[in-house]
DNA sequence: TCATTGGGCTTTTTT
DNA sequence: AGCCCAATGA
């Protein structure tokens, strides 16, 4: 299998791909060509001996990995590369559970719990306990759990770091350490684990277990993890313990790509993985072979904001490019069209496929003002994430009967199914068998099962009979779940409860959709059995708890339909990453949006927005487009925006402005003007044709100072800009209202005023940017 | 027990 | 504006 692969490779590739033995870091620059390295890193070992049983390579996404797997069957054959593990570290693990699952008392068949079953659990206790859900916010407390599995502090260890326990206490929440371990005690008995669970259960497998460990150090003679930076702290563990007995470890990163900091991943394990491994070879992947001189220039020029990286310099030697593109719109709904419109027409005019189209934001609720426009032009999309098909409630709940029949302990698909389809069985059922349960330490189910036998439960006999008539119902769907391949079973199992019926009784267009819904569930059972039969012998298992096994771990990326090769991606700037399109449309680049409102008051938070927008902008081969509005709907109220940061921050050669003339509104007479505070609904509903847009080359956008006499800011008139700052002067902000001035940072420019604002605490704000007015 | 209504809260980002 | 939840009445 001597390919000339080698030949297609510059010099710190090639490098990469032969050094086979002993640790290795690579950095790789943003298209730097770091999957190509890593198959043919994989082809090469193989090809030098090495049984693909020995080779686990962990990626970041599933798409990721099939891909690489792909790529590595072409060069060394489907039958050889059939052995590899590929796979996200949340997928390779879950399977590793599975197999090891008994030793740490967790059935082979656990459920994996997504965020929404353990958000409600987690309320569920924090009511139980009778606690106040204003204080104790589930979301809150579930972001805190997390965070504490991610650092692999267990409900032990919690009560004997006094640090943690006083940051609680401080916040008001002394009895978190109580829920965190009422959740964990919640989930085992449940036999779930959410995604966290699966890293904290591997690693605790891996170090109570030495023959465990041993296993598979043994198997996996050759690690490979792509996108390290984004690993957490327990991810960094697990690597390093099944790495340590021969070392072969190979590791992929891109410091300024680290957009996962919010949860637990720490860029530390690249920066220090010399520490660790001292006699590692660290190669530098450079030069970029996705994107335009003019992008890579552009993002070069942003990341060097960022204090915190490894030097290193990107460059490509591809085509000078077109410059960036930025636009100007007046409101969210006029970037959508002219979004949808440029596509539209350049899609035309290269003749080239929608699929070469993608649109990028920082946040989901962004998609919709974007969906509206390109629907109106019949332009095909698809979205990715956002509320994804099997987060919807309907699909839930038919995944619920199927997680019962498999796992009758999993308690929250117990609560979600007992009364859906209505069976009469309500709150005060529910809240009395939770009691005993909790009180018996058993499951809803071991009880429901046998409710004829706890009379201390105290359910009157009807609902008795109910709750034995729902049992007997579960239990005739696991007899058949032993002969029946899983389509089957979920087709009878959405027959006999009434859910097809009850859907179909809706004809609302919710009901209707609701109806096509678990149609298309149904379908993607029917697709994962036939694809299993025709699939390899080791793989051919159609049962349905092999289905559940495959499904709580599949993302939106992962589905990959080829009626969407001609549609415009749609989707957040996190899963956009690792992905490339020749025209990329990077939208609402507007301060409090992108960055972030949440990531303005920490450098560190501000750098990985930063980080963030340099990821954006390097998914683009060709051409960029970035856009910001001045207004936008954001929580259902009209909101003015100030453009970003970050467009300052890109050299202005790259950049090509382009700004619409100013509206010319009517003037508005005195008397309807509203002052700040109060919203300004009647300038903002009046539907106007969209003005034409006389585009001005190479022009900034005003500042908001500067636009201050221009027509369509008439609702800003109440201001006076540019006012003398003094320390300690009370002053009034559009948009927070009142406030003191606390200090003046910074000169020029880049003067900031901190300001304790009466009802919004304190705000940092960019003079040039803030409507500031003396009171 | 269940359906309706109204109030409060929400928005980062994901496996 | 939409979603989730608690309170309310049938």
């Amino acid at each position: 299998m001597s390919h000339d692969y080698l030949a297609q490779l510059n010099e710190p590739q090639r490098a990469a791909v032969e050094h086979t033995e002993g640790p290795l870091m690579i950095i790789a620059g943003a298209g730097s060509g770091k999957t190509r390295v890593l198959t043919y890193r994989i082809a090469h070992l193989m090809g030098l001996g090495v049984d693909p049983f020995n080779i686990l390579a962990l990626t970041f996404t599933n798409k990721a990995a099939k891909e690489m797997k792909g790529r590595v069957e072409k060069i060394v054959g489907g039958t050889e590369a059939r052995n590899l593990w590929m796979g996200t570290f949340h997928s390779v693990f879950a399977r590793i559970l599975r197999i090891e699952a008994d030793r740490l008392g967790y059935p082979s068949n656990f459920t994996i719990y997504d965020t929404e079953d353990s958000r409600k659990l987690i309320n569920n206790i924090i009511k139980e306990l009778n606690l106040d859900t204003d204080l104790y916010k589930p979301k809150a407390l579930q972001g805190r759990i997390s965070s504490f599995k991610n650092s692999l502090i267990t409900p032990e260890a919690y009560w004997n770091i006094p640090e943690l326990i006083e940051y609680d206490a401080a916040a008001k929440r002394p009895e978190t350490g109580k829920i965190y371990q009422t959740y964990v005690e919640r989930c085992f008995r449940a036999g779930a684990m959410d995604f966290d669970d699966l890293l904290v259960k591997t690693n605790e497998l891996l170090q109570k277990f030495p023959e465990v460990l041993a296993k598979y150090q043994n198997r996996f003679k050759y690690l490979m993890v792509d996108e390290y930076q984004d690993t957490n702290h327990a991810q960094y563990l697990i690597v390093k313990s099944l790495a340590s007995r021969f070392e072969n470890l190979c590791v992929v990163g891109d410091d300024a790509q680290s957009i996962y900091a919010f949860r637990g991943a720490n860029i530390k394990n690249i920066l220090n993985f010399n520490r660790d491994y001292p006699d590692a070879l660290a190669l530098r992947l450079e030069q970029n072979y996705r994107s335009s001189k003019m992008i890579v220039g552009a993002a070069n020029s942003i990341i060097k904001h960022n204090t915190d990286q490894l030097e290193k310099s990107v460059w490509t030697s591809n085509s000078e490019g077109e410059k960036i593109r930025v636009y100007q719109a007046a409101s969210d709904n006029q970037e959508g069209q002219y979004v949808a419109g440029n596509i539209w027409e350049r899609q035309m005019r290269q003749n080239t496929s929608l699929g070469n189209f993608a649109v990028l934001y920082r946040t989901n609720a962004q998609s919709r003002s974007i969906e509206d426009a390109l629907r109106k032009r019949n332009i095909p999309y698809r979205i990715y994430g956002g509320v994804s098909f099997y987060q919807r409630r309907e699909v839930k709940d038919l995944l619920a009967y199927l997680r019962l029949t498999i796992n009758r302990n999993d308690e929250e698909a117990y609560r979600r199914v007992i009364n859906y389809p209505r069976r009469g069985i309500g709150n005060s059922t529910l809240e009395k068998l939770t009691v005993s349960a909790n009180q018996f330490g058993c499951s809803l189910w071991d009880l429901t099962e046998r409710i004829d036998a706890y009379p201390q439960v105290g359910l009157n006999s009807g609902v008795q009979r109910k709750l034995i008539g729902f049992a007997t119902m579960i239990q005739s769907f696991r007899v058949m779940a032993e002969t029946q391949d899983a389509f089957a079973l979920a087709s009878h199992i959405a027959q006999t409860t009434g859910i097809l019926k009850e859907l179909s009784d809706d004809q609302t267009p919710e009901g209707i959709s609701r109806a096509e819904n678990i149609q298309e569930l149904l379908n993607s059972i029917k697709e994962f059995t036939e694809e299993r039969k025709s699939g390899p012998e080791e793989l051919q298992r159609t049962d349905l708890s092999a289905f559940l096994e495959e499904v709580s771990l599949i993302t939106d990326l992962d589905n990959d339909n080829p009626n969407d090769h001609n549609k415009v991606s749609l989707m957040t700037i996190h899963l956009a990453k690792g992905l490339e399109f020749p025209n990329v449309y990077i939208v609402g680049l507007e301060e409090d949006l992108f960055p972030s409102m949440m990531a303005v008051n920490s450098r560190a938070d501000l750098e990985e927005e930063r980080r963030l927008f340099y990821v954006a902008l390097t998914r683009a081969e060709k051409t960029a487009t970035l856009t910001y509005s001045l207004q936008r709907y954001r929580w259902g109220k009209v909101i003015d925006n100030e453009p970003s940061r970050f467009l300052e921050e890109i050299d202005e050669k790259f950049l090509d402005w382009l700004i619409p003339t100013p509206r010319q509104n009517p003037p508005i007479p005195d008397k309807y003007k509203l002052n700040f505070g109060s919203g300004r609904e009647g300038q903002k509903k009046e539907k106007k044709k969209p003005q034409p847009l006389g585009i001005k080359k190479s022009m900034k956008p005003l500042r908001q100072s500067e636009r201050k006499s221009a027509p369509n800011s008439a609702d800003t008139s109440n201001f006076e800009f540019n006012i003398d700052l003094q320390e300690g002067m009370r002053i009034a902000h559009e948009r927070f209202g009142k406030g003191v001035v606390e200090r003046l940072e910074g000169a020029g420019a880049n003067k900031k005023a901190v300001v304790k604002f009466d009802r919004h605490g304190e705000k940092k704000l960019l003079l040039k940017f803030a409507k500031l007015k003396a009171i």
